[in-house]
DNA sequence: TTGTATGCGTTATCAT
DNA sequence: ATGATAACGCATACAA
């Protein structure tokens, strides 16, 4: 196998001049750089990268652990940490998990071994306590409004978002409001339906069992929401939703019914993804994409400075159209 | 950063012994690995994985280049190559194409960078003179029916095995046949499309333009193609389907219609996954874990002796239940 | 059973 | 502008 020595022989050079022609270094004349780059040529050489890694000490690879990316407010996040990390010309491994934290161990192991540089964490199951084990292996990044403040963290205040989304449809006459949420045993949901509960306790509205939906991910989820919605006995009046695509399935499937929006039922939802645009669904707006630029920056920030530990929690806001 | 050199010194012992321990070799007495094994767990030592690979000369790893996971007959795939993976304690590297032909470039960069033993395209899109570049970086594996045998290769004989069905469904009475395709530019879906014009016109009967249906994927799919079939003015009386999840999701609907299979309309599918033993489905079963086990065998064959370049053909079979 | 010495393919430091 | 040479961290042939 040709290397970079085989390379400096041929070509009459040193090996150190093939580095630097390899490398973009200045200081090289141009015919030797010339007789470097035709003998690459010919052997049809290229550098092994697990030499290049080991002697760098590091491999601009990061990690991103996420549950799937085949959602969208994963693969928006993840379109924001690629554009940043493009922007350093670092690679992201995958790590997709789907739920399973043998997965997130895994990245884990690989940061410990030096395969790559850090990890980001999209979603998190693997106890805190584990993971602080692995602090000093490197730059670590939660987006999750997290307690400790041993990483970097960038998040949504979800609980606030929702509270103002609850608070919305309050103030828009509606007590009987049923929810959409996602994985009923994630974090963020248990935070939600908690907020929930205590909101419609302080409005001395009774809640319903069935107001509770879980497992709303994807648009077809809403068609499954309105089949469940024209079951109930008790029908609330609004849904506030997790996530906008939950939301156009359900206003698509209410229209099939006959049914009309916001007239017979009010929907909320979140992201402020385009498709709530499309149809024109009042959405909390949740900068998905700017949430990844900001979790690859927190992750390159720690890399130089391994004390960077600050907590990121960006903004929310309403978005008024016409679904309450 | 701890490294060997660090563990021996403390542990008072050479570095060939730690290596030894830390490779699980025999011949080390119990009283210096005890020592070893205390210093590493001492310093929380971990070895550093671009190291040993660059000293080994391989990785242990196998880039896997397809199109998306998120669908069942890539995702059993997948668990087809895992599995026979994990006995040869190869880990997967996981290349998501979105059928962009740049991230099956990246993969073949990173096998000639010899960060990835060798290469299984269970979906290619880059064009095989591209490809027989990189045929000596290392094991490359296809999962399709190709022409050249530079490469091994694993595949059903889908163009056989589509005409069985449309044979089976003519033996069945049925000359007015529509069909379900994926990707209609694949590959794939061309030479599916190729049997079907050429066996329609044997038996005398004219194809529909609408009865050719392609993004027939996921169960969703089954439902959009169930509305298209009551449109159309020349209805089918049978319906041959790319895979079992669509031909499912068509059931499902079309029992939703208050029509019924195979009365008022047949279906004959493919795959043979669960779900077509649960509805019942008449379909021709493909060995998709079968065929990622026979992919990663060819892969590792190939890594022994880097002449095989075997071309297997995996049978296929009709399962009748009821649904022609 | 253990240790020494060498190689894996780069990059970087320090001369010149 | 160019070249020797020492790291980087590990595995292993060989010697003992």
């Amino acid at each position: 196998m040709a290397n970079i020595r085989e390379i400096a022989r041929l070509a009459g050079v040193s090996v150190s001049t093939v580095s630097r022609v390899l490398n973009h270094h200045p200081y090289v004349s141009a015919d030797k750089r010339e007789a470097v780059l035709k003998t690459i040529r010919d052997l049809d050489y290229s550098p092994n990268i697990n030499a290049v890694h080991l002697s760098l000490g590091k491999t601009n690879m990061v990690g991103v652990v996420l549950p799937t990316i085949n959602h969208p407010y994963f693969s928006e996040l993840l379109e924001g940490i690629a554009e940043e990390a493009m922007k350093q010309n670092t690679q992201l491994v995958l790590f997709q998990t789907g739920y399973h934290q043998d997965k997130e161990y895994e990245a884990l192991e690989q940061l410990r071994g030096h395969l790559i540089d850090g990890i980001i964490f999209a979603s998190r199951a693997i106890p805190f306590d584990l993971l602080l084990k692995y602090k000093s292996a490197g730059p670590i990044v939660i987006c999750e409004d997290s307690d400790l403040d041993d990483f970097p963290s960038v998040s949504i205040e979800h609980v606030a978002a929702f509270n103002l989304g609850l608070e919305y449809l309050i103030s828009n006459g509606h007590k009987r409001i049923a929810i959409c949420l996602g994985r009923l045993e994630g974090t963020n949901s248990q935070k939600r339906q908690k907020a929930y509960e205590e909101k419609m306790d302080m409005i001395g509205q009774k809640v319903q069992e069935d107001w509770i939906l879980g497992n709303c991910l994807m648009i077809q989820d809403g068609k499954r929401v309105v089949n469940q919605y024209l079951q109930m006995n008790e029908k609330p009046t609004a849904f506030l939703v997790g996530n906008d695509q939950v939301a156009a399935g359900m206003i698509t499937e209410i229209a099939k019914q006959g049914l009309a929006v916001p007239e017979n039922v009010a929907i909320l939802s979140f992201d402020n993804h385009p498709i709530s645009e499309i149809m024109r669904i009042t959405t909390i707006d949740i900068p998905t994409k700017q949430l990844g630029a900001y979790a690859f920056n927190s992750f390159y920030k720690r890399s130089c400075d391994s004390t960077y530990a600050e907590k990121i929690a960006l903004p929310f806001k309403l978005i008024e159209r016409h679904s309450v």
